[in-house]
DNA sequence: AAACCAAGTTTCAAATAATGGAACCAAAAT
DNA sequence: ATTTTGGTTCCATTATTTGAAACTTGGTTT
């Protein structure tokens, strides 16, 4: 289900492999935790950490003599969630869309197969964000997964569906891949869509894709809220707001030129 | 000044060194960019980003042709951020402390010869967590990079030292190794430290140190302030309370034991 | 339109690094 | 004192990475 990363990567693709072991044990592990799950010899395994945790990527305990994921991520992803998420942009945007409809609002992107929150914001309560950035989800039984694949090119959308699980988590969810795609055109008919209690029963939501001009996916946004709070009626009138907000943070993705800085003159001198 | 990483790390070390230097531009980048920086041959270089790329650890952005940190980084940090880090844990303590005495609380720990802020609360205004957590600062003139050089053995903290640039900030910018080792001293002494405006004019902090019960440094705790506002002398009226916070941090920390999902028996048929 | 150029991509023999079975070591358990 | 468990090191074999050079592509200039 998930051998398909690493899989002509080589070395690089194996190391990476072992930090998402140690990820998903979601805890410190010793050596043997990830010798057993991993599919290298000993000595690999090994080495493997060794090399990750030099380059900081792990984190050594000494005293409990466990491995954790290192810091050196934390700095990265700081980077990473800068310039490469949606966040940074939509901030402002979805605060405001926030505060205005009163409801918890969701900025997503596609990772892989899966739904991956970059930045949520509930009016009311402080932001818990490391909390909520960086959580993943299903994408076939969430808003804004279903509203991002809706976009999606064909041949990319088969690959994307294919790695769906179709878990059955609530009466809703939908059970499989016609009824997904049944449900897709929907969206991209109506431009918007929802999820009816298919993820979490009682939660719903509208959500809205995130396109650049010529109709690439960037993410999704939803608002969510709950069967005792609201309704599909209700949050579908909000759908034009919400829409200003989805077109302003494309817009403000796709123009966001930088800098110029790497116009300098490359003097081919420069070995020295 | 940085090239002690990847020396003997292999592939992975120098793939990683990509990855930062990707990190370093701040923005999204086209390949000429990184191959003008980097030290490798064009072919290298460029595998190293398709792998890197088709590893999630970059994204392309192919209406623009520029290549930028990845989401899987976001997703990697987030569950780094809750094992590795003290955040999680301290959270709270922090939370508790940060509205008793009325200012901002950092938390940090320290990455390869820098400080790294994996958390900060500012009471009044709503938590802004990615955007805080994951910056690097210098450890010899931050009130929190005295505070955890101070606990370092002997032999560690020569390499930290030795990494330190000494940039002139502020006038009060200790100067050099010498200075800092008369500090470090001091704060050893005490058990706390300052930063008196040596980093940005008019700021100032008291920091203190999370040390294990064997004494090792896991972050430091410091409570900012600004001249305006206060002086040293009240800061340090506050260094009861900020220890107790400090020690609750470090006690929690020490005695988090994980649920012993490890002693599955592994069964050696396990093979199929 | 032809010639040119810059940026990005592919090739392939040589150089290098990864591999993994087995031996080794240390500390804890018996 | 001996065995077991968990971790570390060795080293000949094997596979991968390397990088100069050739090539392709898309956009500019003449």
């Amino acid at each position: 289900m998930s051998e398909d990363r690493s899989k002509s990567d080589g070395t690089v693709g194996k190391a990476l492999e072992i930090l998402d072991l140690v990820a998903s044990f979601g805890r410190p592990v010793r050596f043997s935790d990830v010798l057993e799950r991993a599919e290298f010899p000993k000595a690999t395994v090994y080495r493997f950490i060794q090399t990750l945790t030099s380059q900081g990527m792990l984190s050594y305990d000494p005293d409990r003599q466990t491995y954790a994921l290192g810091i050196r991520l934390v700095r990265l992803a700081h980077s990473a969630w800068q310039q490469s998420s949606l966040a940074p942009i939509a901030r402002p945007l979805i605060e405001q869309l926030a505060a205005e409809v009163g409801e918890t609002v969701h900025l997503a992107q596609l990772d892989h197969a899966q739904v991956l929150y970059v930045d949520k914001i509930d009016p009311g309560r402080p932001i818990e964000m490391y909390s909520q950035a960086g959580k993943i989800g299903p994408a076939y039984c969430t808003g804004v997964g279903k509203a991002m694949m809706a976009y999606l090119e064909t041949s990319h959308l088969a690959g994307v569906i294919e790695q769906q699980s179709f878990h059955v988590f609530t009466e809703f969810t939908l059970p499989d891949e016609a009824a997904l795609r049944a449900e897709l055109i929907d969206i991209r008919t109506n431009g918007y869509g929802f999820d009816r209690e298919e993820h979490e029963p009682g939660i719903i939501c509208v959500s809205l894709p995130i396109l650049t001009a010529r109709g690439r996916v960037l993410g999704a946004l939803s608002v969510t809220s709950s069967t005792q709070r609201t309704n599909l009626a209700a949050l579908e009138a909000l759908v034009p707001r919400i829409r200003v907000a989805a077109n302003a943070i494309a817009r403000e993705a796709e123009s966001w030129r930088f800098p110029d800085q790497s116009k300098i003159q490359t003097v081919d001198t420069a070995k020295e």
